[in-house]
DNA sequence: GATGAATGAGTGTTCATTCAT
DNA sequence: AATGAATGAACACTCATTCAT
């Protein structure tokens, strides 16, 4: 929480290297010489590497989780609840692209001691949330009953993830060059089809 | 290719602890002591490590995208089509996850210098084949016009994907203890689940 | 000399920490946790680690040496001088013995530039009272000729010493378990012991 | 056991440095230098630098205690046998005092992990064997009866070690420049001298 | 063809000390 | 007078790789 400036700074260079060399990749040494600190300022502020990992998550999942709450009890109908839920989950998930990366990285080596706790709470309280949405517009008859709501989320994140994953591949296909242009085709084109994608379940009758 | 026995028991060494562990959180020693080889073998079989994480991946790729083609020749309606190729899908990369794991790992760290092309080939290819069933059905009327094909893997694989990365969160909601419980779910009820999505996506008319 | 209430707190966790782990084993942030004082402090009020010990040493050597000229002095008969002398020698160590502990091993490591020389001065002058009182107990006719009085503060402190050293295997001989155990044979058997010895060197015509 | 010529060397060089600078004085760096070996080596071959002294300690054990079985069993008179086996035992840990004062100094240092139990089983024995000799002395009526045999070895080491960690103070009193001067004293002044107390001990009526 | 020995570079961490306040 | 912040050097150890055999 009370982070000072230079270990702000710390922790943004440790989220840009460990997205993009891993935590293993990255060295301590490489942190301290991009933030311009000491090799034993990493140590000195946050215990050991691992910790500093820790410090990066809860700082930036702090942010997350808090307006969607304020938008599930909003006066609109459950479909653009929906829209607007994924439309900020994919801009939030995007904007913190960076540590879900690592999340997902480290969460997949069942070796790290680092915990997850935090994160997981989150997302469970978030499934909540879009849970009684979904709720809402079943009793309102706006959408279907067998709806498994747990799994929404990997459609939307997982549609999203795959697709920075493979920035290779759909820049090609997109013609996306530029960083900008595969933030502008997410936040238009993706969200919109996940968007539909998840509205066409909620809805279609099969 | 034509690699000898020892050289294959590297290689399935290799990739589950890559998988497990990480590339960077692999040492070779590790690779070598479950392989029971000489650690300098693996320098002297594949020239360093990097180049082993090449071999492997080249030697898991070629057994990919298959069958996907005589799947789509079959003389069966487009919608059962599309379950199948997801059912196919979905069976091919979980039981190819670990070699996915490692891609995708290694797709973000960008300082690896590792050819993913012959990778994207295939999937440019599995998207053609896919776009091909999609426009059977749209001419026979029975799907929408207006489908992001290439989008939609993405809903597929990265639902799959993000499902594997949270197993922590799913096991706990959906009372999965052990690796066959998550294989089951993922055959059965995910597999219908991202069935029924990607149907909805498809007749919906938004 | 004129040691503050704080640095006489830091001399008193030094000194058993330089005992416990040695000196090497001891850092000056394990000092400043226990004594509850700054880091810092140790090298403002002393200037360096090695300077900490060095008045230690001085703080503690002040302490030695004192009664033994009254008890010289004293008329009684030399023998008797001789007994109450190891009485006190072993009394007076063993009570010090953690700075004896940190002297003897910094005394082996002939690295340390620390100024041993008062700790010599005041054992010299030791031999010397001592040798005033085998005089007078030659002189007596009570004590043979041939006696190598420097030689006797070996036999009485390294015994001590060496006793102390071998805590675990004099602990299981004579099943000496508690701190009080040990300073209990010390001060009873093993004084006895040294006494008998002395006096036998002293007496017996070989 | 079977140690090769460059472990050897590594062994010797690692005496001599924790004797000299005690076991947390010395770094591994030190010992790689002096020995000409790469830093790597000395985890390669021990483990890590407490299994150094670990194996330092096993290797030099191995030679103790050997002979004076033999001693014991000879046909000469309980004090020849005492004498001979304090001039062994002199000669013995002098030889070894580098192991000697490691051991020691680690003995005193009550967090070291190193496994002395090996040490303590050597004591126990030589003490055992001592025991019998007194026991033969005291049967043929020309030792005392109230002998402490377990506090024999004290004398006897305590005041070789004792005299070995003041060099300064006896150096001075005695005129010991050298090494060979200080050796030389101790096999014959400072061993006459400890023979001469023992023998006193176990013959004088008190 | 295959390997045990060996290496230099790099790892995270801790150290005693200094500095600005 | 006193201290929290900060530092460069050193620590033990592991790494992927090479080399002599």
């Amino acid at each position: 929480m009370g982070f000072s400036e230079k270990q702000i700074e710390i922790l943004n260079v440790a989220e840009q290297l460990f997205a993009e060399e891993g935590y293993d990749g990255t060295s301590v040494r490489d942190i301290s010489k991009i933030a311009h600190i000491n090799v034993a300022m990493i140590s000195y502020y946050f215990g050991s590497k691992a910790k500093l990992l820790e410090a990066l998550v809860i700082h930036r999942i702090g942010s997350l989780g808090l307006k969607l709450e304020n938008l599930v009890q909003e006066k609109i109908s459950p479909v653009t609840k929906i829209e607007r839920i994924i439309e900020y989950y994919i801009h939030q998930v995007n904007a913190n692209r960076h540590i879900h990366q690592i999340l997902h990285q480290e969460a997949s080596n069942n070796k790290r001691e680092i915990n997850l706790d935090a994160f997981i709470e989150v997302k469970k309280n978030n499934i909540s949330l879009v849970q009684s949405v979904i709720s809402e517009g079943q009793e309102m008859g706006v959408f279907q009953r067998n709806i498994n709501v747990p799994l929404l989320a990997p459609i939307i994140i997982g549609s999203l993830v795959y697709f920075n994953m493979n920035k290779a591949l759909y820049g090609a296909i997109f013609s996306l060059k530029t960083e900008d242009d595969f933030n502008n085709y997410i936040s238009t084109e993706l969200t919109q089809h996940i968007q539909q994608t998840i509205k066409a379940l909620l809805v279609y009758e099969n």
